[in-house]
DNA sequence: AGCACGCCGACT
DNA sequence: GTCGGCGTGCTC
């Protein structure tokens, strides 16, 4: 073993091979170690990847590691392969993918300190102080549940997929709970992940109550660095038995791993929309797989492509479904869901007369409400009545939004900000006027309505850090507000046992947006928000504002009916070969002008065409993206798509290839996206 | 990605 | 006369 093989943090796809000092030698199973590395003028640290009997290079080329790091066991053999799959079907260099995962305290290439490493035994992961007084006693179970949990277990033990379809309030966070304990009972670590930060607490709360003295840990991006090198650190001993976290977990090196939990699994922020675009979910389907350990993915609005693995006869049961159709934690019906025509029920300021009676209604019995709607600021655009101008961001192809809040017209897309300019800057007229609504101007009206009211505002603006979310949330709780208005980030997790009316806003532009995924979020949207209403003995009652209550995306959600929606919705995506019934890719390109972004892209793929293996895989043409211009880069993509999953990825691998030969001008980036979710 | 080397334009 | 632009090529 006198030569190592390390991975790098380097957009490259080889490896880098080191020599080991005479009389120095490794053992077989110190693959894994991390190690100190001179690379090019600096160092760098990398993770042994491979103990060649030679190398390609000779001795004399091959330099000497400066350090072979043992702070940190060797890296388990399992959490190899997971990066090795990872990197290979999202085509990312290897060495990118491993350091990308670990804390970025053991991805720094200082001296490394045997200090923390001490420090790290003293404060390691608390057992959470119990938070009753008494350890949490399970809740009795519903038959649906029960039936649930017994067709779980009546399998082996080996891996096995499942889809749990639960409706809001079906239970089944309790169902998970049931899962981990008895993972805990067979001396199992429990991987439990969950899309938002934002949920987090909850279920932490729930777990930490659940298993006094069990040391669970989360991983998630809004740690401190020390805190997530310690959690990692304790998931990778076994120390810790429960694992809660968000996408990035998955990655986290489980010993004894028996078990892992996919919540709210159809939810985007699964997938990984910069640096390496990996899906979680997916990866976690994976992981069980190599494991052989059962796998259960949860949601009250599935993805379409899980929703197809399980129940489509193509698919041949990949994923076993399992249902929870009622309601669990009350005997509360679902919300009765009506729709107000809006071309009929005119709107004052965007708030039907009907909206408006119902939200007085529970100002009167002193129930709150919640506006939803996804659009925040003031308004989208200001404009000059006069001459046409419109608030129209330098950067981007966006409109600056209108916050009147701190009287600023910002771009949510690069963030840059001007004052609001008190007449038309090209023609003068005093007539600039806000055009559309967000939460602020909702909020505003709705102040006027019900000058008693106490509204409370809830969307990105108003609660940027953690602590203002949670105050808010405290004072829903506490009962401090009557009405509520906000984007998706109330849509989930919280419930709010006075919350007895939700009106949607807005909902309609979802149905003719140019995103032909954009359906399916609003389903799960409409379906998250409609379960905050009437959780508690109180039913609930959603209105939602539409032009076109016809719409069988509103037909479906009247009757609460994801199965029927997503029935639809597939036999219109077979029709049309779209996924899940197709697989994609996509090659994106950014540059200062469109002119160079776009040729890349046509220069790509014609060296498809050249490479070859084309065959089985469509390449549409270059297109602009639809948000062209953001920060002042030009985007345009290209869109590979093939009905054979394995041919497309053969094809990217060449492809690849191929691309990384083009030379390509300064300041230019580009990348391939698996399985893209936007476009 | 960084960082070297290398060859042509306006400046103390 | 140099500082500095960014094109090209390499990193075990």
């Amino acid at each position: 073993m006198r030569i190592i093989r390390v991975a790098l943090d380097l957009p490259l796809h080889g490896l880098f091979d080191y020599r080991l000092p005479e009389g120095e030698t490794l053992r077989p199973d110190d693959l894994g170690l991390r190690v100190r590395v001179p690379f090019g003028g600096g160092t760098k640290i990398g993770v042994i990847a491979g103990m060649p009997e030679t190398s390609e290079l000779s001795d004399e080329q091959l330099r000497l590691p400066e350090a072979i790091l043992r702070d940190l066991p060797p890296l388990p053999p399992e959490w190899f392969r997971l990066c090795e799959f990872c990197a290979e079907y999202y085509h990312a260099p290897l060495g990118e993918v491993m350091l990308s995962t670990l804390p970025v305290a053991f991805r720094r290439a200082g001296p490394s300190k045997p200090k923390t490493a001490a420090r790290k035994r003293k404060t390691a992961p608390r057992v959470l102080p119990d938070a009753s007084p008494s350890p949490g006693v399970p809740p009795e179970l519903t038959c649906e549940q029960q039936r649930v949990l017994t067709e779980i277990e009546s399998v082996g033990p080996g891996f096995y997929a499942w889809l749990l379809y639960g409706v809001t309030g079906s239970g089944k966070t309790e169902v998970y709970l049931r899962l981990i304990e008895r993972a805990l009972e067979e001396k199992k670590q429990a991987l439990l992940l969950t899309p938002e930060i934002n949920l987090t607490p909850q279920l932490e709360l729930r777990v930490k109550e659940r298993f006094p003295g069990t040391v669970f840990v989360c991983l998630h991006s809004e740690l401190t660095e020390a805190a997530r090198a310690r959690n990692w650190s304790a998931a990778m001993s076994g120390e810790a038995r429960v694992v809660l976290g968000t996408r990035l977990a998955v990655f986290s090196p489980l010993p004894e791993l028996g078990l892992i939990i996919v919540d709210e699994e159809h939810d985007a922020s699964f997938k990984q929309q910069d640096g390496i675009r990996y899906s979680a979910r997916d990866l976690a389907v994976f992981r069980a797989r190599e494991r052989d350990i059962p796998i259960v993915l949860g949601s009250a609005t599935p993805s379409l492509e899980s929703w197809a693995n399980a129940t489509d006869a193509r698919a041949s049961g990949r994923y076993t479904l399992l249902s929870l159709r009622e309601r669990a934690v009350e005997k509360a019906r679902l919300p009765a869901v009506r729709r107000i025509d809006t071309r009929k029920e005119k709107t004052r300021d965007g708030l039907s007369g009907i909206l408006l009676q119902a939200i007085e209604k529970r100002l009167q019995s002193g129930e709150q409400s919640l506006i939803f709607l996804n659009r925040r600021g003031y308004a989208p655009v200001l404009a000059c009545v006069y001459c046409g101008w419109i608030s129209h961001c330098e950067r981007c192809s966006a409109n600056l939004v209108l916050h009147l809040a701190d009287r600023r017209l910002r771009c949510h897309h690069c963030g840059s900000e001007h004052s609001v300019p008190k007449a038309c800057p090209v023609c003068g007229n005093q007539d600039v006027q806000p055009f559309g609504r967000g939460t602020q101007r909702i909020e505003s009206t709705l102040a006027e309505h019900f000058p008693e009211a106490r509204i409370l505002r809830i969307d990105r603006d108003s609660a940027r850090s953690r602590k203002q979310w949670e105050a808010h949330v405290e004072r829903i709780y506490a009962g401090e507000a009557d009405i509520l208005v906000g984007t998706q980030m109330l849509a989930k997790g919280h419930d709010f046992p006075k919350l007895t009316l939700v009106g949607v806003l807005g909902a309609d532009a979802a149905l003719f947006s140019s995103d032909w995924r954009a359906p399916e979020r609003l389903f799960a949207q409409l379906m998250q928000v409609a379960g905050r209403a009437g959780r508690a003995s109180l039913p609930g009652e959603v209105l939602i504002q539409t032009q076109f209550p016809d719409n069988a995306l509103y037909e479906a959600f009247v009757r609460q009916d994801y199965p029927m929606f997503a029935g639809v919705l597939l036999e219109e995506r077979r029709q049309a070969g779209f996924p899940p019934y197709a697989y994609q890719a996509v090659l994106r390109a950014d540059a200062p002008a469109m002119a160079d972004a776009l040729a890349f892209l046509s220069t790509a793929r014609e060296c498809a065409y050249a490479a070859g293996g084309v065959e089985n895989i469509a390449l549409y043409d270059p297109v602009p993206l639809r948000l062209a211009r953001r920060a002042n880069m030009e985007r345009a993509q290209l869109l590979a798509e093939s009905p054979s999953r394995r041919s497309l990825q053969n094809f990217l691998r060449a492809w690849r290839a191929a691309i990384e030969t083009i030379k390509t001008p300064r300041r230019f980036h580009w990348h391939l996206e698996v399985d893209p979710l936007e476009f």
